[in-house]
Parts: C-alpha cells; sequence; structure tokens
DNA sequence: GTCCAGGGTTCGT
DNA sequence: ACGAACCATGGA
C-alpha cells in the first residue's frame, strides 16, 4: 500500500477531523507541550486550568511561579517537568516577538529555532510548525511509527527523521500539503483510538492488514 | 480497589 | 547509544 492510498482509505472511514482543537495558534503551542508522552484528555483538563484562572497567555505562564503553575497542569502528567517546559517555552517565545516575528521565519528555520528550546523536541516542534504555523511538515508519533511498521511500509527502526523524509516523499505532489498532513496526522490518531481499541486483535498483531476500516477485508 | 499500559524529551552513563 | 526519570488517567 502507498502513503496515498492508506490517506484516502483513512480519510473515507473517518472523515474530516478538523484538527487541532484549539482556539487559538498559542493554545496549539501549549497543547503539544503538555501532551509530550500523555493522552490528550489529560491535557484538556490543564488547558481548561490555565483559560479559568486566565493564564493561557504566555507573558501570563512566564510570569507565574514555578508552583502555581505546576498545580494547574497536574491533570496532564509529569506537571514539574512540564511547567518548567512551558515557562521556558513561553520566555523564549516572547524573547522572539512572540507570533508573528517567528512566523518570518521559513520553514526550515523555524523548526531548527523550536528545536533548540530546551523541552520542545521534533514532534512538539513538528505539532506547532504543522498546526499553529501551517507549514508542510509532517508530524511522526508512536501511532505513526506502529502504523507504518505494522502495513510494512517502512522497517521500524528509522530515526524521526527518516520517516519523516519518507511521509513528506511519499505525498510530494499533492495539491495542498499544508492541509493533507494537518488530516493524516489526525487520521492516524483517530485510528490508533478507536479502530484498535474496538478491535481487541489490534494490539496483538497486524490487524491492519485485516482492518475494514483501511485495509483489505479478510 | 489494585495493577498496568501508553505516550516525548532530557539527562545521565 | 542506551536506560532512567518524569506522572495522572482510564481501562482491565
Amino acid at each position: 500500500m502507498r502513503l496515498r492510498q492508506l490517506y484516502d482509505r483513512l480519510h473515507k472511514a473517518y472523515g474530516p477531523q478538523h484538527w487541532w482543537p484549539a482556539d487559538s495558534p498559542f493554545e496549539v503551542m501549549v497543547g503539544a507541550v503538555l501532551t509530550q508522552n500523555t493522552s490528550w484528555s489529560n491535557v484538556e483538563k490543564a488547558i481548561a486550568n490555565l483559560k479559568t484562572h486566565h493564564h493561557l497567555d504566555a507573558e501570563a505562564i512566564a510570569n507565574a511561579s514555578h508552583q502555581q503553575l505546576a498545580h494547574w497542569l497536574k491533570p496532564s502528567g509529569y506537571f514539574n517537568i512540564k511547567a518548567k517546559r512551558l515557562q521556558n517555552f513561553c520566555r523564549w517565545y516572547q524573547a522572539q516577538g512572540g507570533y508573528a516575528a517567528l512566523n518570518r521565519l521559513d520553514t526550515v528555520a523555524l523548526r531548527k529555532a523550536l528545536l533548540d528550546v530546551n523541552g520542545i523536541g521534533p514532534e512538539t516542534a513538528d505539532d506547532i510548525v504543522l498546526y499553529a504555523f501551517h507549514r508542510p511538515v509532517f508530524v511522526i508519533d508512536a501511532y505513526t511509527r506502529r502504523l507504518l511498521t505494522r502495513l510494512g511500509l517502512v522497517e521500524g527502526e528509522e530515526s524521526y527523521e527518516e520517516l519523516r523524509a519518507f511521509c513528506e516523499r511519499g505525498l510530494v505532489r499533492v495539491a495542498e500539503p499544508v492541509q493533507i498532513f494537518n488530516e493524516f496526522h489526525a487520521l492516524i490518531v483517530m485510528h490508533a483510538k478507536v479502530s484498535c481499541k474496538k478491535n481487541p486483535l489490534c494490539e496483538s498483531c497486524a490487524i491492519e492488514r485485516h482492518c475494514p476500516a483501511i485495509g483489505v477485508s479478510a
């Protein structure tokens, strides 16, 4: 199966996902940090806390006490390390001049700048670049790696950058790469959450080969 | 109620 | 290059 075909099947099975679930680019960035190694439902509660206390704002987060911030972030797990990372990110974001200034960078420079921030790794950087700045980078996460491996499209031990290059190359001629990459990642997450859970066999074998949603029926 | 899986990044070694 | 540390939540 080719990537384009996988996309079509996922899209047909699950429909438009309208990601990222956030009210502003800055909320996307906060969510990208908080969702590191944790499920989205946990992140929503932490973001709701920030909203309730009028702290979903780079300056407010930058100036909050570590203790206060960690308390609000508690539902998203790893609250001490995330308070530190989020605060570090917000101080950097302000120092850079905020969204407008960063948006003047080209995609490669923007991605590189984000990766230099302590607490921002490749997936978090790409979440931000794609979903907050609408640039064409393909986000690789554990679900993506697992699905591509099960489908036999990749070996599985590739580096993050190798997988990203593989996905971007495989979709190099699409008309609207930002829109396709946006939807593709969302669909992979949807498939992992819904289809695999629904079918108990999914976690223990390459069920995608037999998955009615995206693959050949048995 | 108890146990356990899942999910990124950094920092040691 | 590899393992350890960081944590609440939801399902079994």
